[in-house]
DNA sequence: GTTTACAATAGATGCGCGAC
DNA sequence: GTCGCGCATCTATTGTAAAC
């Protein structure tokens, strides 16, 4: 041992440089960390070092030299571990350097084969993404946790696109190596050298070239996310006109569509009709006369599937030009489809023009087979939409010339047994109760669950359907003549036009608190056509979404089971009258949701109680008009007292600490410094202040109308604080 | 003006896929 | 494995205009 340590002194000693005598000096003192460390291998290799080595010469090319003058792969490894003592004491002074640095964060057990790749593949620096992120431990520590990429990337630029992709998303969760490792493969080499240089071609190459070589679905994944990410960051790489887009990528029926042919085709029946035949329909303005539709979805129809081509045709010319609404209309063209081919199997699978000697040619619709067809429906208990809309096909055809129908058809398509039974259900206060009790737990759970919590607060406190209130958009609240507020949507009735429809002001704060709710969201997102709505969630990592109709409808339902209760739907919600006491009990939750949701962004900013406190005045301010200020408190807030209920005072806001009155009768009481105010009393606040609201509205001259309003500034001043307090509390 | 008959749209849900 | 989501296809509700 004796022997050794001299020799290795000697060697240290040796380096006219202090950075790469410190490094050598712990090249060797790191012995013990390698199994394989081999003392006199590692004597050669710093003995072929010149002494007067400086860190200027210290760079890619010349770690790259020292390994290839080696050709053991034990000889190349102690290299590799040389170079990471090199770059461990800032010896480093080549190209890249701001990259060779990230290498550090690396532990020596890591560092060692990451090196070794990159220089028996010949490769620089960055072909090696060495990633640092903060992960949340359940000690809530803030602990950096190191991950590295290979990557095949041929230049600077396009390493450092995918850092800033794998630092943008959490990515670190589904962890696809091969999809860095080969990227610059899956481009056939195309040099990357602005984001600009992605596109539609670029992705198509490489969504294939993914899906051929590699069975695991994350690679095609983050490819999307990838594409995504660029779009996100606000370059315009990808246009309907390609053929895709970013409103087809973020859809969760995107592969099936992609790899299908399906292409994006904005509905305008000014345009020609579309050659192809498998259209991902883009609602091009159809969104605004229906409840069903968002601008950013694209519905799927697949003209492909009839198998007449006349009768394919001539659907696609009524499909493009019929008034109906878009969903309701590929519903149809569902129908119609079936309807063909049914006629095209009754001609030429079972040869019914055979059967019946018929001498019509083969492009006019008989009797016979639509009486074939009648039939069919009815044996099957299809629905009447079978029957009426290709009744309604069949007459566009003969008006437009497409086709010839036998007139006589018509007789046949009738519908017989309307039945119109009211389901309406409305949901009894004891259900109600326990589902909002239920959502109000689990809306402190996740963002999505808080907005359903008030989705469902507004469902029933409100006429709207469902899909109504989910397509909200946040410049929906309009000020009306006075101080009500209307709400502004489309609805099916509207054909298109805004609706305005008078809404209480408890709607209006649930409306205002899922919109500040979802303001980190809509911050982050910027896709117009989805911030615009008040109902957004990041779910999905580079991905924004509304919330839908289908989700909602299940949680509802999962809550129901959840509470052994009869599973309701939205549509009960809406059936649901409200009783008085519910209403009661729904309003003091109201203030309970808001405080919650203003504040339920606090580990953004946990340390600092101020934060709360002025979200709290911020809100109140706007939702009451009044600035609150530094108003000066003269009572005292407190979290509870002991107080008797013989001791409330002014309407039950709060206690008076004093034997008889000391104010004079100007004063209010809140002005009084006997005056206690506690948690509790959040409703009777909020009761007073609405009623004084009232005075202000009645109040004919303007310094009766200011001293309510100076009043109410006080009341809010109370109201603040307590509010406030109560979440340090809670 | 009300009823009736149906058209059109909204809502519900089984199934399957993608994201994580 | 769970959750979110989209599609297809069904049911329910609402709109509307002719018939009474």
């Amino acid at each position: 041992m004796t022997s050794i340590w001299n020799k290795r002194t000697k060697h240290c000693h040796g380096f006219i440089d202090k950075q790469i005598k410190d490094a050598i000096t712990d090249f060797f003192d790191n012995e013990g960390n390698y199994a394989d460390f081999d003392m006199s291998c590692a004597n050669k290799i710093v003995d072929h070092l010149p002494h007067n080595l400086s860190c200027s010469s210290v760079n890619w090319s010349w770690f790259q030299y020292l390994f290839d003058s080696y050709y053991e792969k034990r000889e190349k490894l102690i290299v590799c571990i040389l170079i990471s003592k090199l770059i461990k004491y800032d010896c480093y002074t080549g190209d890249y350097s701001e990259i060779v640095e990230t290498f550090k964060w690396m532990n020596s057990g890591e560092i060692k084969p990451a090196l070794f790749w990159l220089l028996s593949n010949s490769l620089l620096p960055f072909n090696l993404i060495v990633i640092q992120s903060d992960i949340r431990t359940s000690s809530n520590k803030n602990q950096k946790s190191i991950s590295s990429f290979k990557t095949d990337s041929h230049n600077l630029f396009l390493s450092g696109l995918l850092r800033n992709f794998i630092l943008s998303g959490n990515t670190s969760n589904f962890v696809a190596k091969e999809f860095y490792a080969n990227f610059q493969a899956s481009l056939n080499g195309k040099l990357i050298t602005s984001p600009n240089d992605f596109n539609a071609g670029t992705f198509k190459h490489q969504y294939f070239f993914y899906k051929q070589n590699f069975s695991n679905s994350t690679v095609i994944t983050l490819l999307k996310s990838f594409y995504l990410k660029l779009i996100n960051d606000g370059y315009e790489i990808l246009n309907w006109q390609d053929g895709i887009d970013r409103n087809m990528l973020q859809m969760n029926s995107f592969n099936s569509h992609y790899e299908n042919g399906y292409l994006p085709i904005p509905l305008n029946p000014f345009d020609s009709i579309p050659e192809s035949d498998r259209w991902l329909i883009i609602p091009n303005g159809a969104e605004k006369k229906s409840t069903k539709l968002n601008s950013f979805v694209y519905k799927p129809i697949d003209f492909s599937l009839v198998k007449d081509s006349q009768l394919k045709i001539s659907l696609k010319h009524w499909f493009w030009n019929s008034n109906r609404s878009l969903s309701s209309r590929i519903d149809a063209a569902n129908i119609i489809i079936k309807f063909i081919n049914f006629i095209y199997d009754l001609r030429y699978k079972f040869n019914l023009r055979q059967v019946t000697s018929s001498e019509f040619p083969l492009d006019y619709i008989t009797v016979e087979e639509i009486y074939s067809y009648v039939s069919f429906v009815k044996e099957r208990k299809l629905y009447n939409a079978y029957i009426g809309v290709v009744r309604r096909y069949l007459i566009y055809l003969q008006e437009n010339n497409l086709y010839e129908v036998d007139p006589a058809v018509y007789k046949y398509l009738v519908i017989r047994g309307y039945t119109h039974i009211n389901t309406a259900k409305d949901i009894p206060d004891e259900d109600l109760i326990k589902i909002e009790a239920n959502m109000k737990v689990k809306s402190t759970e996740n963002d999505l669950q808080a907005l359903y919590y008030i989705l469902f607060h507004i469902a029933i406190a409100t006429e709207f359907r469902i899909a109504q209130i989910i397509n909200l958009k946040i410049d929906c609240l309009v000020k009306g003549a006075k101080k009500d507020y209307y709400l502004e949507s489309h609805s099916k009735v509207s054909n298109g036009e805004k609706l305005k429809i008078p809404i209480t002001p408890y709607t209006k704060r649930y409306i205002e608190t899922a919109i500040k709710f979802t303001q980190e969201v809509r911050e982050k997102c910027n896709d117009d056509s989805i911030k615009e709505h008040i109902f957004i969630h990041n779910y999905f990592s580079q991905q924004f979404k509304v919330v839908t109709v289908r989700t909602f409808s299940d949680y509802l339902k999962k809550i129901c089971r959840e509470e052994g209760i009869t599973p309701y739907s939205a549509q009960n919600l809406r059936d649901t009258y409200m009783t008085k006491s519910i209403e009661y009990a729904i309003k003091n939750n109201m203030s309970l949701i808001e405080t919650k949701i203003l504040t339920s962004h606090k580990q953004v900013d946990t340390t600092s109680n101020h934060y709360v406190a002025d979200k709290i005045k911020d809100y109140l301010e706007a939702t009451h008009m009044v600035i609150i200020g530094n108003l000066n408190i003269k009572g005292t807030i407190a979290a509870e007292s002991d107080f008797t209920d013989g001791d409330l005072v002014n309407e039950e806001c709060g206690y008076c600490k004093h034997e008889s009155c000391i104010k004079n009768d100007i004063l209010d009481c809140l002005m009084c410094s006997g005056f206690i105010a506690t948690i509790d009393r959040i409703p009777y606040f909020e009761d007073k202040i609405s009623k004084i609201n009232n005075h202000i509205e009645l109040a004919k001259l303007p310094h009766e109308k200011e001293q309510f309003i100076a009043i109410k500034r006080l009341y809010l001043a109370y109201l603040a604080k307590l509010l406030e307090l109560k979440e340090q509390v809670v």
